[in-house]
RNA sequence: GGAGGCUUAGCUCAGCUGGUUCAGAGCAUCUGCCUUACAAGCAGAGGGUCACUGGUUCGAAUCCAGUAGCCUCCACCA
């Protein structure tokens, strides 16, 4: 035989990856067929695969695969995200690695380096994916910055606007020093942080030696302090509010005044009040209109001149001067350690400022009643549902979206101002100047088209992802168009719980409010993928094991089983290349089952031997199948695949193929080996989701004779669930354990598997063991089976249910040990007796419990008793 | 601070409406095998007080309450 022992992927990944490519059949077109969608979530279009995407992508694969061997009209459509900070930041610095300052540039030739950048680097990822196998459809791959793609964020951004929906004002917003923009509440992660507290004395003025003393992690702020604040009741104070303080280093006095807000407990007592830089502030600065306004920091996180020290110090070293400088003032009472949460940015990291500024906003109240009814009323289901709680949560307490970016990457708000500042909202130059028209109701205007300027800012990426299920297919431009009308609403989305909110929540707010449809019906939350001692996989810790490596080690089908193997939804993935290795040395016993067949010589003139072992293994796979159907209907994909791997390793490997393969060097009957090729093949289909690439390879090996070009796995259909026999099934239960009983008497012995044994069998069950023989015999290794109606002294034996078994010995059996394993088997059977009649004697349970529980028990112990009688009788032989 | 979840074998996890010898699976471990499909393998074996305490029940890994530990999400305490 020239077939290796051993499955290399590597020779068969690429060959099937361009075969199936070639032959169009990732390719979904709109026809008669019931849809089965899934849109991607789109990786950030400068990423580069993570496990995460490996396991997510792997799910999403399994499930299109399963569905188009089902017969439905499978489509994955496959695309990137712009991530507009994220790959802004790297552009930024791609270019300041080649010497170029951004703020050189201008819009345009900034944005012609990006997507430069974007077309040098942004396939990488799709390209790694398809090393996985995925099957996308990628004649439909999409970007969110293509042309359609940013027409459907301005049409949605003038819809919401037209509605009321979006307005733009100051409010407090979460500002990003690092990439210079806003972002969203969501956006920012909040991580508990050591840091100082600094207490720091402000002196009454006019009091030389009274002072108040502050508690404040952020000294560096202080020069916008515009005023102290303490409780109304905190009697240590009263007699200074209405008074004025100094602000340390700089002397300008601010009003020591009172509210309710100030938590006498905490600190000291006392408060100073920024309200540029505190949200809370900011409230209290508002409710007492406070000034004066001073923002400190500019855009970059360093001291403006309007902190009169410092100017020009980054906050963080700007906090370690002036606490140097507060001490040495004889302002520092005392530093002490603290622990409190801190806000980083998603994207860059950088500790979020809170910073007052003029930003566009969606109004999210209205938009979001639907999309959380459509949750709790599961139009749309969420998987594991025990996400519904968290989600519940957010959609009620949803706050407004702050949806600008003080960036160039990305789709650019669609406000003009004319020269007087005064906007309106339109798509184009012409149109804006139109409403300017419009608005001056006949007035003449003073300005030209030219002189009105469109909006600096970008909108958020997630404002362009959350439209991606309708704008995929175009379903914004041309609502009624053949692929949106088919394709819409989708079927299953997989994605990581981290994004329920940023992505998920929000595609189903757009999804009503713009297509009038959920966009899903499914979400599979997949877990976080950790390491095997349960830290999250990162860059920074440098313990997440690199994709393509893994693919390249194990076959691209190894690490599919191995991402599935232990990945139930919504549980966090401890992973382990252990997993990985199980995954390779699966696909390897398949190939090796493969080449047992493949190589079986065929004597017409054989009869059948098999039959038993045939019908066997037909049901069993029946039963196997249902099994794994119904774990696939709950999404219990790890289940599916245990089911699957033991099926295929224990029931077909391990029985099946023992129990009808020939003796060394004998032909097979031509009846085996169709069943055994028509078993492959079933196998073969029924793995294929999990395991494409040596499930098409061996699809297509001269066993199963001329496949047409076109007949391939991955459109072969999928097995539908036949008949099981269970009494079959429980038949065969029992001759495994004959079999298994014999096989440990050898090992307990040490009795070479070659050498042959003779059973006698005391049938007391009326069990058919002579159509079981012929199985016995071959996987035993018994010369000879003899029914028998009294027991065999002296010979090795055990119970199979009421049936006594005896395996004559040449060695004499050691009496002593006999008795001992005679013995607990009999301590063991009179506890269990007791315990049963304990229970029947409870005439409680014999009232309360089900009939059927009732007569179990009394079964159990007509049962034990017979055991405990025969026992008893093979002790008494003994002596 | 609020909400939710988890705790079952060395590891990762099943265990659905309380009831079959219910205490399971895979991996790992141990023992014996180079038995011509496969040592990436074969045949066996050992291993758990179902976190703890109490309650409900004829009966609890399963339902309820409390305790401890771990995790996640949300939240503006300087």
């Amino acid at each position: 035989m020239s077939i290796s022992t051993k499955y290399n992927p590597q020779e068969t990944e690429n060959k099937w990856y361009s075969y199936w490519l070639e032959k169009g059949f990732f390719h979904s077109e709109p026809d008669e067929r019931e849809p089965y969608t899934i849109v991607i979530p789109p990786p950030n279009v400068t990423g580069v695969l993570h496990m995460g995407h490996m396991l997510n992508n792997t799910i999403q694969d399994l499930l299109i695969r399963k569905a188009r061997m089902q017969g439905k009209n499978a489509c994955w459509v496959p695309g990137t995200d712009h991530a507009s900070i994220a790959t802004e930041a790297k552009v930024v610095a791609m270019l300041k690695e080649q010497g170029i300052d951004k703020k050189d540039l201008t819009r345009e030739s900034f944005l012609k380096h990006a997507w430069e950048w974007k077309e040098k680097y942004g396939g990488i990822i799709l390209e790694q994916l398809k090393k996985l196998g995925a099957s996308c459809d990628w004649e439909r791959t999409k970007f969110t910055m293509d042309e359609d793609l940013s027409a459907a964020v301005i049409d949605s951004f003038i819809h919401l606007y037209k509605k009321g929906w979006i307005y733009r004002g100051y409010r407090m917003i979460n500002w990003d020093p690092v990439g210079k923009t806003a972002i969203s509440d969501e956006e920012v992660i909040r991580k508990e942080v050591n840091q100082k507290l600094y207490y720091l004395k402000y002196f009454v003025v006019g009091q030389a030696e009274q002072y108040l003393t502050i508690a404040t992690t952020r000294p560096e702020t202080i020069m916008a302090d515009a005023a102290v604040f303490v409780n109304p009741n905190d009697t240590r104070f009263s007699h200074l509010v209405g008074q004025k303080v100094y602000i340390p280093l700089i002397n300008r006095e601010i009003e020591v005044m009172a509210d309710e807000y100030v938590d006498m407990e905490f600190g000291t007592g006392c408060l100073k009040v920024t309200p540029a830089h505190d949200i809370n502030d900011y409230e209290l600065g508002l409710k007492y209109n406070l000034t004066p306004f001073l923002d400190i920091l500019d855009d970059d996180g360093k001291l403006n001149e309007k902190a009169e020290i410092l100017v020009g110090e980054d906050r963080f070293i700007a906090r370690k001067k002036i606490a140097k400088m507060l001490e040495e003032a004889g302002n520092l009472e005392k530093v002490e350690d603290y622990k409190s949460q801190v806000g980083f940015s998603e994207r860059t990291d950088a500790v979020i400022e809170p910073k007052v500024s003029l930003q566009w906003f969606v109004k999210m109240k209205d938009l979001a009643q639907p999309a959380l009814d459509a949750v709790l009323n599961q139009e749309v289901n969420l998987i594991p549902d025990k996400f519904m709680n968290t989600y519940r949560h957010w959609m009620e307490n949803v706050r407004d979206w702050n949806i600008s970016r003080q960036l160039w990457w990305g789709q650019r708000i669609p406000a003009w101002y004319n020269p007087a500042e005064e906007w309106v909202v339109a798509k184009t130059r012409e149109e804006a100047y139109q409403e300017f028209v419009l608005k001056a109701e006949g007035k003449p205007l003073d300005f030209g088209p030219e002189q009105i300027r469109q909006d600096e800012d970008v909108m958020d990426t997630w404002f362009s992802s959350w439209l991606w299920p309708i704008s995929v297919f175009d379903g914004f431009k041309d609502p009624n168009n053949k692929d949106f009308n088919y394709y819409y609403p989708t079927q299953d989305l997989v994605t990581a719980p981290e994004i329920l909110f940023f992505w998920v929540a929000r595609m189903i707010m757009a999804g009503y409010e713009f297509a009038g449809k959920k966009p899903f019906t499914n979400v599979y939350l997949t877990g976080i993928v950790r390491d095997k001692i349960g830290r999250k996989m990162s860059k920074s810790l440098g313990n997440s094991p690199d994709p393509i490596g893994l693919i390249e080690r194990y076959g691209a089908d190894g690490v599919r089983v191995g991402m599935l193997m232990s990945s139930p939804a919504g549980n966090d993935l401890m992973f382990d290349e252990a997993y990985c290795e199980q995954g390779r040395n699966f696909a390897n016993k398949i190939w090796n089952a493969f080449r047992l067949v493949k190589g079986w010589e065929v004597d017409q003139n054989l009869a059948n031997p098999n039959q038993q072992a045939i019908a066997w293994f037909e049901s069993c796979f029946n039963e196997a199948l249902q099994k794994i159907e119904h774990n696939f209907k709950q999404y219990r994909l790890s289940e599916a695949l245990m089911d699957c791997y033991k099926l295929v390793w224990d029931d077909f490997c391990a029985w099946y193929l023992e129990m009808v393969k020939p003796a060394y060097q004998q032909a097979v009957d031509a009846e085996t080996k169709a069943a055994s090729i028509r078993f492959f093949d079933q196998i073969l289909r029924l793995l294929h989701p999990f395991m494409p690439f040596i499930t098409e390879e061996l699809y297509h090996d001269e066993l199963f004779g001329t496949r047409t070009e076109m007949d391939c796995c991955i459109v072969a259909p999928y097995p539908v669930i036949g008949t099981v026999e269970p009494q079959l099934l429980k038949e065969a239960e029992q001759i495994k354990n004959l079999v298994s009983e014999i096989r440990n008497l050898r090992n307990a012995r040490q009795i070479s598997p070659k050498e042959t044994l003779s059973l006698c069998i005391k049938n007391n069950s009326a069990f058919a063991y002579a159509s079981w023989e012929a199985v016995a015999l071959k996987l035993a290794n018994l010369e000879s089976i003899q029914y028998v109606e009294d027991k065999v002294l002296g010979a090795a034996n055990f119970l199979l249910g009421k049936d006594e078994l005896f395996v004559p010995l040449s060695q004499n059996i050691d009496a002593e040990a006999e008795k001992d394993r005679l013995n607990k088997e009999l301590a063991y059977l009179e506890g269990f007796l007791k315990s049963v009649n304990a229970k029947l004697g409870n005439e409680r349970f014999v009232q309360n419990a089900k009939p059927d529980v009732v007569k179990n028990e009394q079964n159990k112990k007509a049962d034990a008793e017979s055991k405990i009688a025969s026992i008893k009788e093979s002790l008494a032989a003994l002596h």
